[in-house]
DNA sequence: AGATCTATCTGACTACAGTCAGATATCATG
DNA sequence: CATGATATCTGACTGTAGTCAGATAGATCT
């Protein structure tokens, strides 16, 4: 009963009634679970047919019959892509979005009775977090986004605030060396956003400079994504992003107190340098030749 | 995105995807899912008919039909009750066993395979853990059991690990007063263990003396089950036994660097009073008339 | 003993999910 | 412009889950 694997079958014996309850309650608007969860995905955004089939894993009759039953519900419109007749594109109508809303409506409240019922919410939300990080690990992306952009902020805010905690002194972002937006786009530099579906949980800065070196900064995962490798991931893209920039020597600085990340770049082909900058914060640096 | 609700709902999809792909896997044996539902709960010693029908949420009707099923694959055989002609047992044959092996070593196969993704399964397991007890929060059963018994045994290592880790100068079961056995078995005492669904997440004793009043001691609370209210279940429990047993006034002893425990007290009706005993843990006394 | 209750079983039925083959319209290519 | 590829749709079908109304046999109560 206290095994690993007897833990992980209990998680999963506890998480698959509960997702019954969940789906059952989808029910109670008179319409199949099918239909309700093409309406659903259409609610969120996706309006490509093929997309929406190929992500719920529907065969193509099968879809087509539902998309015929929630027209004639009045709940969506469908019209051949401009670019591709042969390609349909679904919308909601206006009564699909309030059916939407309903949907959604049923979803938070479900969402929000659950934790009332808990009375440490916070401790319960990072274990979801991890979990849900686990269970969409292969669906993790990376994309490169504007070092401005509302998740690149979040990452970076989670990021100051976790040096905060780990260094003894603490960390005050304006004594450290801000890199500017603009060195961390191209095609100076490039920054690098991991998401797990609509979650950030991991970024990584590179930064132009003018020396004949880029700079690896800003390198982050979030708590729920730790042991999915994912810090491996970041360098990764960011080194491969490097080579496209045609940067050929990279350099970075990070802090004792941060002893995965000193291991991580060790084990990657880093190897120590002699200081470089005046930051006041790291005390180790790294160079790696692409 | 990163709202408490929509944390919680993109745990939910995270989830029901992952759950899925764990009940198509149980498709892979040639059987339709519920009868090989039907075919786990008996191999998990689930006999009465109408208590599986109970547990899986089956009509009779159906019931009736996946039983006919499997008996018709050999896989199990039905009698009458001794006690009770109407109500019918059903127990594996040979080949019964086999299979419902080879559902098991699917199953933890799974489970194996999940944690080996993931280089950081501790944390997971936490996770999963207290998730696993929110979600079956109203099914944590609490029942009375021998000191001595495996369950009792776990919490109480468990209880003295977390005491260990609390208190500064650590913790040394063989300097506190480790209560003989006897003194927590009726009719002079009791010892109560909570479970979830298989996993022991907390336990109370209630030790008899012969000064006039019994003592509340190993109050403890899984971290998997913190938040949940099961420290104030448990001494309730503790206290309705008391009164079976005639007791009329509790005693206990509690350490300040344990505030939660503290706290629990003063807000159930217990008052503090002088030291009572010369344990040398604790640093905090309380008093509660039934 | 008769009336009533209970657990299980059977037959008849429905809804839903899903599969497959082929039809149709459109696109891409030589 | 013929050919093959592609996206969707339609019709015909299957298997599973689930419901409901009795039927049956055994328990329980008066």
């Amino acid at each position: 009963m206290l095994d690993p694997i007897s833990r992980v079958r209990r998680f999963n014996r506890a998480v698959t009634s509960a997702v019954g309850a969940l789906d059952t309650s989808f029910l109670g608007r008179g319409r199949p679970l099918g239909a309700a969860r093409v309406l659903n995905a259409i609610g969120h955004g996706r309006s490509d047919v093929a997309d929406i089939r190929d992500y719920l894993g529907l065969d193509s009759g099968l879809m087509s019959r539902l998309l015929r039953s929630l027209e004639d519900e009045g709940l969506i419109e469908t019209a051949a892509r401009e670019d591709d007749a042969r390609r349909r594109m679904v919308k909601l109508t206006r009564a699909g979005r309030r059916e939407f809303a309903a949907y959604e409506a049923l979803s938070n409240e479900q969402a929000e009775g659950f934790l009332a019922q808990h009375s440490q919410a916070d401790a319960l939300l990072a274990a979801m977090d991890l979990i849900a990080s686990a269970l969409t690990r292969e669906r993790i992306a990376l994309d490169e986004m504007d070092p401005r952009s509302e998740q690149a902020r979040y990452c970076l805010g989670e990021y100051y605030a976790e040096l905060g905690r780990r260094f003894s002194q603490g960390f005050d972002v304006s004594l450290s060396r801000d890199p500017d937006a603009k060195d961390m786009r191209r095609p100076r530099g490039s920054f690098i956003v991991a998401t797990s579906d609509t979650l950030p949980v991991g970024c990584v800065g590179l930064k132009g400079t003018d020396h004949g070196y880029a700079e690896i900064k800003r390198l982050w995962v979030a708590p729920a994504a730790r042991g999915l490798r994912l810090g491996r991931r970041l360098m990764d893209a960011a080194e491969s992003t490097a080579r496209e920039l045609g940067i050929t020597l990279l350099r970075l600085d990070t802090n004792s107190a941060l002893p995965e990340a000193g291991q991580l770049y060790r084990s990657t082909g880093w190897r120590e340098i002699p200081r470089f900058n005046d930051d006041p914060y790291p005390d180790l640096f790294f160079e790696k030749r692409l």
